[in-house]
DNA sequence: CTTTTGTTTAACAATTTTGTCAAACAAAAA
DNA sequence: TTTTTGTTTGACAAAATTGTTAAACAAAAG
């Protein structure tokens, strides 16, 4: 019988999560996500309506929470540096679960730009804490604890130096011939070499 | 009459090249690109037989551009700041004409990997000089010049710092209300902020 | 001028993918 | 047990997209 949020429901929103946001196939079609869930593909109409909407409900979901978790950090009473660092760790932990999250979004922000700018861009005071942030960048440039440069470009690094290993992932693994292990801990490593490099805490070896 | 690489498939191939690349559009069909072009869609398919082998060839065309640029800059005679800075000056040439060759790279190399693994990674020689290169970083470290880290570590940012600046341009420039003419400020200062980064040249203000 | 060669077009066919529907089914409620 | 409610299925319809063909066309070569 009924029940909210049916087993069913519930598998194939994971599946669709899986074979979208984990193996990266934007293209995969509605047969391809009920084969991976062993469902018949009506079920997929049933539940979501449509193809788009269960993609858009998966996506939106993960984006949602990428992007309250980072807004929390960035809008936290936090002192600089453990903002910088619980702002690493969250980001980290999100890009882990949905590695293609970031190409994704970069691929939708630009196709529908007006259908993700609320979700993604605007939420309740986001401009705001985006500015806050980026002064409280400066006046840590000012301080001396991160080397100077315009405030965006130091953001930009931030979210460079983490996104970019998950996004380029399967390149870099094929590049330097790195198994499924050894690329995780070169993720795992990742945390301590950005926040070294973010903070310019990092040591050379002689002068 | 005929000419060799008529007006109407260099035509074709640079709207693709526009739709594809520079504009994100993975998923545009054949039909959308014809128009793009103004030809009839059967153009297409007189010229590149598919619409797969259109997007092959215009991917493979960039791909092959930019491997051959970063091979030919790590595999040179130059001495380690010099090579790094002349990195940093061809991977942004080439992404400042295909913003979205990273992210299609990605998605690509992750769907196909049977199909790109000699394209992108199996150049003659190609692992050797990677494996040089990285030995080079290894010893710029133990010279002092820049910070210690796993070599493989330091390539990742040198890409990361430069790729995801094109890679998340729509989001950034939504995110901070940026014009066009404002990112490309942005995207060119980069140069020196990366190459700073990475040379470990930073100025604090004050310690 | 007419032939040849290559280009462009519209009409059509094939395929792939999405979406709908009515009937079968299962389990709890009445 | 019968009814009701929600679930699952297969068959079918619709739409979107790709690919083919034959005929019209244009320009140079013969």
């Amino acid at each position: 019988m009924a029940v909210k949020d049916s087993k069913t429901e519930q598998l194939i929103k994971e599946t669709a999560q899986q074979v979208f946001l984990k193996e990266g196939r934007m293209l995969a079609t509605t047969q391809d996500i009920a084969d991976a869930a062993g469902v018949n593909r009506t079920l997929l109409h049933y539940y979501f309506r449509s193809r788009d909407q269960l993609f858009d409900t998966v996506f939106v979901e993960a984006l949602t929470e990428l992007r309250s978790r980072i807004h929390d950090v960035i809008g936290s009473q936090l002192a600089f540096v453990p903002k910088i660092e619980a702002l690493v760790q969250a980001f980290l932990e999100v890009l882990v679960q949905h590695p293609f999250l970031e190409t994704f979004i970069t691929l939708q922000i630009n196709q529908q730009p007006e259908r993700y700018e609320e979700l993604f861009v605007q939420l309740p005071g986001g401009k705001e804490r985006l500015k806050t942030f980026l002064k409280e960048i400066e006046r840590e440039m000012e301080l001396g604890t991160i080397p100077q440069m315009k405030p965006i470009q130091y953001f930009i690094n931030l979210f460079a130096l983490l996104a970019y290993p998950h996004i380029a992932r399967p390149l870099l693994q094929k590049m330097f011939d790195l198994s499924d292990t050894a690329y995780k801990k070169i993720l795992q490593e990742r945390k301590t070499v950005v926040l070294a490099l973010l903070l310019h805490q990092y040591k050379t070896k002689d002068q």
